[in-house]
DNA sequence: TTGACACGACACCGAACGGTGTCATACAAT
DNA sequence: ATTGTATGACACCGTTCGGTGTCGTGTCAA
């Protein structure tokens, strides 16, 4: 039982206002440990452990330990996922002037 | 106290898979009661109510009613907020090959 | 070698989540 | 008028979430 990192779904980690800041943080700096990362947040060092572990579970980070401190950094392939699922929708609200039906009527006739 | 609405983080609403199945099949058909989108998945009605009521909090989805049915459609101009959001950090995967410190150091000699 | 620091792991707790079943009501159909 | 359907509202329940505090261990500094 060496790792037990659980999967964790993608839109589940970036749900949470604070793990969008950590994401936001380790896009600023190239790794920073979790001490540096604590005085940020209104909350102790245990609360913002258990934040980058679950990014950690869904692959948006990725850690070394050096020396005694363990630092963190971004990984944001897997946000890719949620670009592709939200890129779907997109033209549901670039014509958002266009009634809705009126774009099903042209999706119609395509696949007639 | 007409309605008690509540604000809900989009990021939260579409966390749950429940709730991304709900977008997608409402954007295949204009509009959908409950009575027709329970049948699409293994949960009771009462659940499947409780995740469109997330949805409408989240300002995703509208609702009309029409005789003893109420149909659900898609609004997804809420979803912007979250590809405005992803597309932020694409830089950080389509260079994917790059290590993350030249880039960082790109970033640096531009700020200099 | 002693002491401070950084961290992981754990127990704990209240609140929210995600489901259930039930009841009351409004509308449709006959 | 009566019966069945579609729904909202509600109580309920087990689990997960998001925070706390504490303890033990490894590492750096003096």
């Amino acid at each position: 039982m060496s790792q037990n990192l659980a999967v964790r779904d993608v839109f589940d980690a970036i749900a949470d206002p604070t793990r969008r800041e950590l994401i936001r943080l380790l896009a600023d700096t190239p790794e920073l440990p979790l001490h540096e990362l604590t005085p940020r947040f209104d909350m102790g060092r245990t609360a913002v452990s258990k934040h980058l572990t679950i990014l950690k579970e869904a692959g948006l980070i990725r850690d070394r330990k050096v020396g005694r401190e363990t630092r963190f950094r971004l990984h944001a392939a897997p946000l890719r996922e949620v670009q592709d699922w939200v890129s779907f929708y997109d033209k549901f609200w670039t014509m958002n002037l266009m009634r809705l039906d009126q774009l099903l009527k042209e999706e119609e006739e395509e696949t007639n």
